[in-house]
DNA sequence: GCTTATCGTCTGCGTTAGCTTACGATCTGT
DNA sequence: ACAGATCGTAAGCTAACGCAGACGATAAGC
């Protein structure tokens, strides 16, 4: 129980944490041709097949009507598969397709270089509970 | 030195911790009629007094022109003080008045009471790992 | 069958953010 | 004294976001 009574609130500091994670990713992002969004949506598409767009939406915290041009691109760009299901003809049934699987690895494993060099930073104890509280807070 | 190949990446876990973290705020700030970046103002100068107001606005990561209605406010309600320096009368010297640093304060202890029940679903090392981790990745 | 609801799509509105420029007042270096 | 830099202020521009409304196609309940 320690006194942190003077340490700045916790939103100030996810704040600033996260301005330096997407400022590390953006190069990265960039320089495989993606932009957050639609990395995002490939995040989302490879933890668990999503069925409709809506429940896509609201998983990564977009809006279903911004998500559209998005999708649009990544279909265009051969990363997305997105076919009328057949049982219900008003969902489109997303999914990776192999391209889009390795582009995400691809991505995936440069920012988890670059998140790496971060953690080094920290004390070894520190790291594994800042990655478990981390994990925990933010579902 | 834990198996992490399967969590999500840094970057959207700290998104998410944020969201939730300002989602938990925004009632309490409403509730003390004073706005996030209001707030910040107040935090950033009951930490460390700020000479110009540039230097505050880089500070708490804001635009120096956005800061100013902030500023006027603060000032109208006789929470700041924002005082020509006698020596460079360009800049304002900034300070919290005794009404501004008895708000922060209200309002900083309902914010650490919220945040504790956020934190008391954490294992206790493991939030202490993350509070020091996370104070010092943001910085 | 008819009503109601859902999904994807399109369009527009209001807010907020960051960025840029401009200007007067003032300080600093020479 | 003069040139250049800095500070606070004002105004405008652009991009992104959340939100709401509308529409056609389709599904589900009664």
């Amino acid at each position: 129980m320690g006194d942190d009574s003077e340490r700045a609130d916790l939103a100030a500091m996810a704040v600033r944490l996260t301005r330096r994670l997407i400022a590390m990713e953006e190069p990265i992002l960039a320089r495989h041709d993606i932009a957050m969004w639609a990395y995002a949506v490939l995040s989302a598409l490879r933890e668990r097949p999503t069925r409709t767009q809506a429940a896509l939406a609201t998983a990564i915290n977009a809006d279903k009507t911004r998500l559209i041009p998005v999708l649009d691109d990544l279909q265009r760009r051969g990363l997305i598969t997105r076919d009328p299901d057949p049982a219900d003809r008003r969902v489109r049934l997303l999914s990776l397709t192999p391209a889009g699987r390795a582009l995400h690895q691809a991505v995936q494993a440069d920012i988890r270089a670059a998140e790496q060099t971060l953690l080094a930073d920290l004390a070894e104890d520190d790291r594994a509970g800042f990655l478990a509280a981390l994990d925990k807070l933010s579902h």
